[in-house]
Formats: structure tokens, C-alpha cells, sequence
DNA sequence: TTGACATACCTCGGAACCCAATGTATACTG
DNA sequence: CAGTATACATTGGGTTCCGAGGTATGTCAA
């Protein structure tokens, strides 16, 4: 069980709605969490090149502005490797809350 | 925010019920997560340590069955942190959800 | 009675996750 | 023109967690 870890599924999550890069994920994650999920870009990087390595996302660059952005999109490791993550989420979760729940 | 460390929340909330010793609190959180969250002792011990010497749980010895046994019970300072700790988790535990949640 | 399994404590080394600080460079806005 | 936002990245270090290993006693079935 991976009891910590929510970004790799959060990255995930967030690329299966459509590509997206570094800079936009980070403020989408802080935008939907309102504020709580905040995530350092020297989280955010280091593990967007991680998942890349391990095959669940692909990078392509693309110029917007005079500038070369470094887009992601999902694989279909990648779909797979988020299905995984969000059950886990889920499993994880409802446990934390059972033990917190439960008096006995 | 603190993305990770459930084990802490789940440490001092399970003292909140009553004293009790490592081994006995890690049985009880795989049981009531009905075996969602299984913490190694190699993560139980250390952390019971560091939870003593932030001054969050006192220890006290026992004899049981002719075995020495480490109690640990929640101070005044622990409740404080597990409240603390209670709220940051419902916090971050909305907070992906709605990240994931939300379609756009 | 002997071997297996549960109870109960512990440490060490290392991996994974995450951040702060720092650096670079361009674009927009007042 | 200065400040802020955009956009990428790396380095060093702290925290969290686990696997593997060690020690010792109690219980129960074969």
C-alpha cells in the first residue's frame, strides 16, 4: 500500500482530461483544490520527468507564444496506472476514515 | 501543507481511545481499515519514538504476563495535535477529491 | 516435547516523496 | 521600466515509510 504519494495520481488525473503542461497542471490541482493542494515546481517536475521515464505520460513541445511549452499527454499505461491510483484512493481513504470513525 | 504522514493522525487517534502499546495499535489500525492500512513495526516504532519526544504521548510500563510491556497514552499536547491533525486531513482528503471530481 | 505461530520490542539502511531555494528567460501590465 | 506572471529546470536536504534483521517469551497442536 502506498500510504502517501497523491501527486503521481493527481498528474495523472488531471492529463486525462486532455494535455496539459508543468506550469498549467500545477495551478489546475491548486484551482480545483482551492488552495489546499499546492504543490512545489520542484515537486511537480521532478515527478512529471518520472512518469515520463516509466512510460505513463508522453511529452511533446509545442510553441505558444514565441515560447517552446512542454506538453504531456496521457498513455494508455498512463490510463491504466490512474485507474490503479484511484482505487487505491479510495481504498486509502475509506480506511483512514473507518479507523478515525469506528470507537472501537 | 502536509501531503502525506496518515500515520501520525491514526497513532494519536487511536490513543485518544485509551492507553495502549505498539503492537497493539497497529493490530488495531489494520483491523478497523480491515487491512487497508497495514504499517510495518519498522514504521510504527520509530514513529511511537518521535511522538514521545515532541512530548504528544507519555510512556508508562507494564507488567503483563510476565513481559514487560511500553504503554503510550495521548498528553494534553497530543489531543491539541490530534485535532490539528484531524482537520488536515479532512482538508486534503476534499481537497483531492474535488480535484478529482471536478471535470474541468 | 518440539516446532510453528503469535506476541512484543527494537534498529539499520535505503527508497520514495516533497519542498525551499535558486537559476534562467520571456511576456504583460501599470 | 519595474513588477508580476508565465514557464522551464536542478540541487540539497528533510520526512515518511518499509524490508530485513535481531531478540525473547507464550501458546497450542501434533
Amino acid at each position: 500500500m502506498n500510504m502517501k504519494g497523491s501527486l503521481p495520481l493527481l498528474l495523472l488525473h488531471t492529463l486525462s482530461l486532455g494535455p496539459s503542461h508543468g506550469y498549467g497542471i500545477a495551478k489546475e490541482i491548486k484551482r480545483k483544490s482551492r488552495g489546499v493542494l499546492t504543490f512545489a515546481e520542484g515537486t511537480i517536475y521532478p515527478m512529471l520527468h518520472d512518469l515520463e521515464k516509466q512510460g505513463l505520460i508522453a511529452a511533446f513541445e509545442e510553441e505558444v507564444k514565441g515560447r517552446t511549452r512542454r506538453y504531456y499527454q496521457l498513455t494508455d499505461a498512463g490510463q491504466k496506472a490512474l485507474e490503479k491510483e484511484q482505487t487505491d484512493w479510495q481504498q486509502f481513504s475509506l480506511g483512514v476514515n473507518r479507523v478515525l470513525g469506528e470507537a472501537t
